[in-house]
DNA sequence: TATATGTGCAACTTTTCGGTTGCGCAAATA
DNA sequence: TATTTGCGCAACCGAAAAGTTGCACATATA
């Protein structure tokens, strides 16, 4: 089985998921109560995003608490930075074409 | 067919794919010497990519250009701000909490 | 101790995905 | 005009994904 973050958020029961619990911790049931499927298919979503190393478990007596590994987030953001510094770097040339328009009206 | 921009970035060739064209315009034969399968799998790509609006296409003569829509790209960052405020909330607070050890210490 | 509750796991089914092959069409070229 | 080239599209195939059902097991509770 191949596992990596981005075909863990592919799913969007699975960001639903993610969002929530990066609230706070829940267990599979309290999860599952928003979702219109069964407790075990969450409960299978759950093991994909703990597998992919996004969230981890926290057993507090016959309940498991599930709570985000924000830290492995930032896997996602890195990727997406390379597309940030190019527009990012369109912006400033705007920024600048606009100033070179403003100076040659002065 | 449900298409969003995180299933299209799910897929590592399309990733890939993404990254190419990033920095310059390809077409599709010079897109799929990059990669060890056919033309018509990268051209399957190409038109995920396309629906979800990742990518746009530029005719010339027989040849089409397939650019990035880098704007499309900040639909994900977006999606992952929720995540950053979270890790940058939690690193000042790490930073207060070790300018307070270091009050206490003087 | 007997029962209820919270959970994970395995088996099975249906759908989706990524790939190949074969085709047709338009543009370039001989 | 005949041929080559670049491309998209449709049909098909095997693998993987996502869901359901049924079960076992541990922990609470009566």
């Amino acid at each position: 089985m191949r596992r990596d973050i981005f075909q863990a958020i592919a799913d969007p029961t699975r960001r639903a998921i993610i969002t929530l619990i990066a609230l706070q911790a829940m267990t599979p049931n309290a999860l599952a109560e928003h979702f219109d499927t069964t407790r075990q298919a969450v409960s299978k979503h759950l093991r994909i995003l703990t597998e992919c190393e996004l969230i981890k478990q926290e057993h507090k007596g016959r309940e498991i608490y599930y709570q985000l590994e924000i830290d492995k987030m930032k896997e996602i953001d890195k990727w997406i930075e390379q597309f940030r510094k190019i527009w990012e770097t369109r912006f400033n040339q705007l920024d600048d074409l606009l100033s070179t328009i403003k100076k040659q009206k002065k």
